[in-house]
DNA sequence: CCGCCATTGTTATTTTATAACATAATCGGA
DNA sequence: TCCGATTATGTTATAAAATAACAATGGCGG
């Protein structure tokens, strides 16, 4: 892991909210970290390599929070839009059901996103 | 519907690949269409009543391909890489499958994603 | 006719992401 | 050691996507 990688990795995963890139460029600004590619550049190696997910509905960035995350089972998300606090989770039994509607279609995934906006446990009630 | 989402829907619908709001606004300049808010305006009433559909992963809209799309159950998009078309479908079994994993987390999910990307069954042998 | 409200129009700005190019560090073989 | 290739970095500028702020229009009910 290079030292870009190392910082922006580190600072995701202090956190249980998507950051933006923007917002993950102010925070390094102080650690040497000056224009957005830097940013863009690191997440997209860990991205690759399965420790950072990327939420699509909200353009931010998460730290995987589940071990050996890999392509084997798709992330589901829960996005809360209240505390915009993110959980991932995974269920073998969905992954597979999307799979065989794929297969069905002669579709070759090579990339599956799950994402739900809504409130979560602690903000619905409050 | 007003003359802008008519506009907007039109459109829309003489295509399955999705088209980002600056294209449909380009596609739409000689017909009154002048700026970016003209078309995000029309685009999220048209997703609000259920007409059009916004894809996460490659900032585009398209028509709902299916009848009676509203709130119902999630739609899936199969989004392919190489000719672009975005298919759309509908999985009831999948859909109660996550808003089981919801229910069992407490989350009270208002909109739900499911995105794939790969190779359509025409181009993944070309 | 008048006030209300939804729709539209316009300019400017913010937010997100990439292009293009230059520089430095690393590493393996001749 | 020296060289060439690859990888990582840094910098400036630009493109792409979305929204803010405000003005004007156009029905429509009273
Ligand atoms: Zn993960
Ligand atoms: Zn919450
Ligand atoms: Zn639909
Ligand atoms: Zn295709």
């Amino acid at each position: 892991m290079t030292p870009n990688e190392t910082l922006v990795y580190n600072l995701l995963r202090q956190t249980d909210t998507p950051l933006s890139a923007y917002s993950i460029l102010d925070a390094l600004r102080d650690q040497g970290v000056r224009a957005p590619l830097q940013v863009y550049r690191a997440l997209n190696k860990l991205i690759e390599r399965g420790a950072v997910h990327r939420i699509e509905s909200i353009n931010g960035f998460v730290a995987c929070s589940l071990t050996n995350c890999g392509e084997r089972a798709v992330s589901i998300f829960m996005l809360c839009t209240k505390c915009e606090r993110a959980a991932e989770f995974t269920d073998p039994a969905i992954d597979q059901k999307i799979d065989a509607l794929a297969n069905a279609r002669l579709f070759a995934a090579d990339h599956k996103v799950i994402e739900m906006t809504g409130l979560c446990a602690s903000c619905r009630d409050s």
